[in-house]
DNA sequence: GAGTAAATTTAGGCTAGTCTAAAAATTTGT
DNA sequence: ACAAATTTTTAGACTAGCCTAAATTTACTC
């Protein structure tokens, strides 16, 4: 069965938007907001999708990914971040750049290909932004990081990841001088806004907003 | 001005015909054959195509492509190339395996993708079919080839293409034992069907319909 | 639990690109 | 040069994916 280009980012929208909320089910309007449709056309596709037994739909009850769902976006998620490895590695693109070009090629279907290029990079686990690679049968071998907004521990936290993938939030992280691998120590948790003072790699102090710090993503080390 | 997909494989049809027969002017029905759609639907496109200036079109005398037409048609053979030779060189495709994919690829927009990739390859001026290269300001710096069974000279000419893809025919070459690099004479030249005999790299001899002879491509040594 | 606000779906319309069938223009054969 | 055959265009319809506006369902508040 084919999956179309179009298809196939509602399903992406669909797998990355559940994750964010647990696994919940996710909402017409979320998915209108990430993908900038209106909600009405957003209806639209989940009829179909439905139709063709990629998603659970109940309207008004938000839709989750069937197993044939989930495999196909994450299949595109793997290629997504296996091109994003290959423009970094190969062509020496910076780790911001990429993103848009990636969004195209993870449409390519040849599952030839995308094996091929998986062997030429070395089986990468992850992407340049950190975010982990499945392999070809879906499973993730690394641990997934979690949002700095959420972390309990405040110690030795390792940066391994954005969740925004924007130019404009990738600058303003490396004009904080905050890059993948630093340490990160929570030095202030702001009640009341949720913002957060942090020391990066013991150095220098700043302060980051509730919604920077959702967006960067830590291990604890 | 964005051109779409689309829109694009119909440039690149146009361009390749047009080349077939000498920069003549391309009909609708040969458009609609090489690109398997109906006669109606090349005419609606071509209009489209007219009124972005990408071709000069005249109802019922055919189309040509304007400067504007042929550069975008030329990037995106460029294009096709580069990855050709990457999925070849790089991810170790057979010659006969990668030309649907890059179909896919050819449409990938970036400039500076192509750029670094093109780098990234070692500028090369060939695909691995043996088709030139242009570079980014879509001049072709090695000699065209000629079709077999247009060859005046008739010895020491060397493969150095073929201007039929499918893997179909990619195969019953290599069953022929015909490669790229070798050295064809032309030992007979029937009158009546067009078809030849031809001694390959001085050792075995066999015959080619004046149909294969037309799709090979030879330069003279 | 009734009324309002918010979320979602339905209804109907638009564009790009395709198709079939029919009409018009061109080319061919005598 | 005129009729027939061929090519090309026009006319009208279809699908995918999007939209706006209106109707419906659910959620929230008192």
């Amino acid at each position: 069965m084919l999956v179309s280009y179009t298809e196939e980012n509602y399903l992406k929208a669909i797998y990355s938007l559940s994750r964010l909320y647990n696994d919940a089910e996710v909402s017409t309007n979320q998915i209108s907001e990430h993908l900038k449709n209106k909600a009405a056309s957003v209806t639209d596709m989940l009829k179909k999708l439905s139709d063709k037994k990629l998603i659970d739909y109940k309207p008004y009850k938000g839709v989750k990914l069937t197993d044939k769902g989930k495999k196909t976006a994450i299949k595109v998620i793997r290629k997504h971040r296996l091109w994003e490895a290959f423009l970094v590695e190969k062509l020496k693109f910076k780790w911001d750049e990429v993103h848009e070009i990636a969004e195209q090629m993870e449409h390519i279907q040849s599952d030839e290909l995308i094996q091929k290029l998986d062997n030429f990079l070395g089986n990468p686990k992850c992407d340049p932004h950190g975010d982990p690679i499945p392999d070809a049968a879906g499973k993730f071998s690394v641990q997934r990081s979690i949002a700095l907004s959420s972390a309990k521990q405040k110690n030795s936290l390792v940066v391994t990841g954005v969740s925004d993938h924007s130019s404009e939030f990738l600058k303003y992280l490396s004009n904080s001088g905050i890059s993948l691998g630093d340490n990160l120590k929570i030095e202030e948790s702001n009640g009341y806004d949720r913002s957060l003072k942090i020391k990066v790699n013991n150095k220098h102090s700043l302060f980051l907003s509730h919604k920077a710090a959702s967006n960067i993503l830590v291990e604890i080390k």
